[in-house]
DNA sequence: ATCGATTTAAACATAG
DNA sequence: ACTATGTTTAAATCGA
């Protein structure tokens, strides 16, 4: 299978896109581009959580935004935080700027091409047959291209299926089930593929085993989830995939590699040179710490830089209102604390997990630092006496709370206990010195809080797909199970779904 | 041409 | 015994 990363290709297919969106009427509003957006995207995913997320996405209205969330407990809900970046430009999307760029006359004139490339579509996938790689000028379509392989790698395809369940894990029967799904390819692709799903899941260090409870019936063999340190990493190859949603969207908001603009003051200016990216990189507008980072050629950064780093994806994440993500998404305080860790004893300090290279913040423009499975160079040093989860997230130890002391007004972590006042702020070494009681009461808070905040904005849950289990009560109870879940790793959150399907 | 990432195939072990 | 699952090795393929 290929994994296409290509400019051009990714260019493409965004062009396309806004071929459709910006047919003859000038005019055209906002409203009517963001629905092609969400039929062309919704093609991609339909039935799933993500289609009902890209349905949330494009939705006009922020109150609409508020009461659905099916993206909330996804990977696919950092679509939402650039998507409202995008949206608060609305100049980005607006067809008067296309016009004012002299873009439309490209897009006008590619509409025609556009017609000619799907006859040309039709005439690759009948020409090269079953099983062939998906041309890279077409948008991939997965229920139509289904000779098509598709255009992402295993390591991908896991990543989207266990995003997608509603605990976050699944066993290997589900994350076939999964991919046959969504990818109705694999239906009649070779046979082997399973064989390549379980040689990732085993060899690529982005996944990880969790043994499964006693008298757990889920059948054979354990769950698999992500492990949190790579989950960036797998972002960051589910972006660079080109017809992803979030591809496209952040083409959308960056519609050429030579015009990059951002929004000041009400008006358009270009990006600095400095700043200005490629389809494939990190937007320094939506991302600018991260993209500064990138930017750099050393790792050395200061204190501030890290602070930043932190900063700014928890204020990124917190724009969506949704405080569901708080605890897997955001960077938490044990995320801040392996930041500082690594930092101050270098990347080896970690301990690793079977093969595992510690990593943060990830912004790469190298696959090869998004996921491989490549044994990493750092081998585990000092060697980890146990791989035990426990002490993986032992981030209230001692080298951690010494790290933490000179960390003061800035060391925050989300903590949704305020209704009108949305997300508070909590200092991480108070975190961090918590006792497991109170760490209990104070999730307890976290939860009524966050339901109190979820219920005023008329959240409306989706019981079919986050509330599969009797103990959760909504997708905060999720997460924050999940949470626990990692610090304790002797609770059953095995969702009812998994249970019935094996 | 080379290298690394990924895919594919296969052998083998283990658990249910 | 059988099958699904998991691990490992090796070779092939692909793109940079």
């Amino acid at each position: 299978m290929q994994l296409s990363t290509t400019t051009a290709t990714g260019t493409l297919a965004v062009n396309s896109l806004s071929m459709k969106s910006s047919t003859k009427n000038q005019d055209e509003s906002d409203a009517s581009m963001r629905q092609r957006l969400l039929t062309s995207l919704s093609q991609s995913f339909p039935g799933s959580a993500l289609s009902k997320a890209l349905h949330c996405m494009t939705s006009d209205s922020e109150d609409e935004d508020m009461k659905s969330d099916p993206l909330s407990s996804s990977c696919f809900a950092e679509l939402r935080l650039e998507k409202e970046e995008i949206e608060e430009d609305d100049d980005l999307t607006s067809l008067a700027w296309l016009q004012d760029r002299d873009l439309l006359k490209n897009m006008n004139a590619g509409e025609d091409d556009n017609g000619r490339s799907e006859q040309k579509e039709n005439d690759d996938l009948s020409r090269g047959g079953p099983y062939t790689a998906h041309p890279t000028n077409v948008p991939y379509n997965p229920h139509k291209h289904v000779n098509s392989k598709p255009p992402y790698s295993f390591s991908c395809l896991i990543f989207m299926a266990i995003e997608d369940s509603p605990m976050k894990k699944l066993p290997v029967k589900d994350i076939y089930s999964w991919i046959l799904t969504h990818f109705p390819y694999f239906q009649h692709a070779p046979t082997g593929w399973k064989n390549s799903v379980r040689h990732n899941l085993s060899l690529n260090k982005c996944f990880k085993k969790v043994e499964k409870e006693r008298g757990q019936c889920i059948g054979k063999g354990s769950l698999w989830c992500i492990d949190p340190d790579y989950r960036p990493n797998l972002l960051q190859a589910l972006r660079k995939t080109p017809y992803h949603p979030y591809h496209q969207l952040q083409m959308l908001a960056t519609p050429t590699s030579s015009h990059q603009y951002y929004l000041q003051a009400g008006s358009l200016k270009p990006m600095p040179l400095s700043t200005r990216i490629g389809p494939n990189s990190v937007s320094p507008h939506l991302f600018p710490f991260l993209s500064k980072r990138l930017s750099q050629s050393t790792y050395d950064f200061d204190d501030n830089d890290i602070k930043d780093v932190a900063q700014t994806l928890v204020s990124l994440k917190g724009l969506s209102g949704n405080s569901s993500r708080l605890s897997n998404n955001t960077c938490s305080s044990a995320d801040y604390t392996r930041m500082k860790l690594k930092r101050k004893y270098g990347s080896a300090f970690y301990p690793l997990y079977r093969r595992h290279a510690p990593v943060d913040m990830v912004c790469t423009s190298n696959p090869s630092e998004d996921h491989t499975y490549s044994a990493t160079t750092i081998e585990d040093f000092p060697p980890s006496p146990s791989s035990s989860i426990d002490e993986e997230y032992d981030f209230g130890s001692e080298e951690a709370e010494s790290d933490l002391e000179s960390f003061h007004s800035d060391d925050w972590v989300s903590e949704c206990d305020e209704v009108d006042g949305g997300e508070q702020l909590v200092p991480v070494s108070k975190m961090s010195k918590l006792s497991r009681e109170d760490e209990a009461e104070e999730q307890k808070k976290i939860v009524e809080g966050a339901d109190a905040l979820l219920n005023l904005a008329g959240f409306m849950r989706s019981p079919a797909v986050f509330n599969p289990s009797p103990q959760s009560t909504s997708n905060v109870d999720i997460d924050l199970n999940i949470v626990k879940e990692e610090e304790t790793q002797d609770s059953d959150h095995t969702s009812s779904r998994i249970t019935d399907k094996s």
